[in-house]
DNA sequence: AGATCTACCTGGTTGC
DNA sequence: TGCAACCAGGTAGATC
């Protein structure tokens, strides 16, 4: 599942490949995979400058052109999107959703074996009316501790719902939720208002550490996140409690808790993460 | 405000 | 071995 780490890693491994590309053409293999007004041929004839990434989404910027209001396309991977970038004449594979050509020979895919993903082309004026884009929460490896810390004042949910929310905080999914909580011995369902600043400061450095050690390992690979060149990652091996339910703990071998919080499977260490 | 449920999807795993 | 049931999970939308 591709959250900020993983996003990141195939923001760093996707820019070589495409910069300076000139976009000769594009194929919608999969109709729902594009969302937003704006068709993808407006792609056609634009220099790719780079990828990078905001939340979990993946941006790929275009250099400007006179007359043209595109400035980007916009990914979203959701849990089995990957981009690849393959010679010429490669054909679709049965996951392809869509396919970038590029002048010089290379083709952009884009394969997403659960249809979830999300393509959208971005303009200034398109983008005012993108509710997810316009509400998006603040970067966690950017933001300061006390202003992270804020994030949660009056907001009585479970802190672990809170840090799923992108509107509150951008880029976490459920395993870097469950393994920064972890770290800073926090339980996931503590209403997160009755946790003190000193606390909050804490999970904010756990998440940054948590956040930083997987994009140094390229990110977690379960099943079928690849980064752009089609390398796993390696950060599913530091896992302390995601997918680790019933095992013992690996500080203090109590048997780690598993349930649903915030509607997604939750595994903590009752011991570890007591209040 | 927040919790919970359903829909969207399909490949992989589990259970009988 | 075959097949049905279940599970993974990010986001949107509905309901209480």
């Amino acid at each position: 599942m591709p959250e900020l780490p993983e996003v990141e890693t195939i923001a760093r491994t996707l820019t070589p490949l495409i910069t300076n590309q000139v976009v000769s053409g594009v194929s919608l293999l999969n109709e729902r995979t594009l969302e937003g007004p704006l068709p993808l041929d407006l792609l056609t004839g634009r220099r790719i400058l780079g990828a990078r990434r905001r939340g979990k989404l993946l941006l790929i910027d275009l250099e400007e052109q006179d007359g043209a209001e595109v400035r980007g396309l916009a990914i979203h991977l959701r849990m089995t999107g990957r981009l690849f970038v393959f010679p010429a004449g490669t054909p679709p594979g049965p996951h392809t959703r869509a396919i970038l050509d590029f002048m010089e020979g290379g083709r952009l895919f884009f394969d997403d074996a659960r249809k979830f993903g999300r393509l959208r082309v971005l303009s200034p004026e398109s983008d005012k009316n993108w509710a997810f884009w316009n509400a998006l929460g603040p970067e966690p490896l950017l933001i300061s501790g006390k202003g992270f810390a804020r994030l949660f004042t009056g907001r009585k949910a479970a802190i672990k719902s809170l840090l799923l929310d992108q509107s509150v905080i951008a880029g976490i999914g459920n395993i870097y939720a469950d393994e920064s909580l972890f770290r800073a011995g926090i339980a996931p369902f503590a209403p997160a208002d009755q946790l003190s600043e000193k606390r909050l400061l804490r999970l904010h450095k756990c998440l940054k550490e948590v956040l930083l050690a997987s994009i140094e390992a390229c990110g977690s690979s379960i099943r079928d996140y690849r980064t752009a060149r089609g390398d796993a990652g390696a950060f599913q091996n530091s896992f302390q409690v995601y997918g680790r339910g019933g095992q013992p703990c690996l500080a203090c071998g109590t048997t780690l808790q598993s349930r649903r919080v915030a509607g997604r499977t939750t595994v903590w260490c009752p011991r570890c993460q007591g209040r």
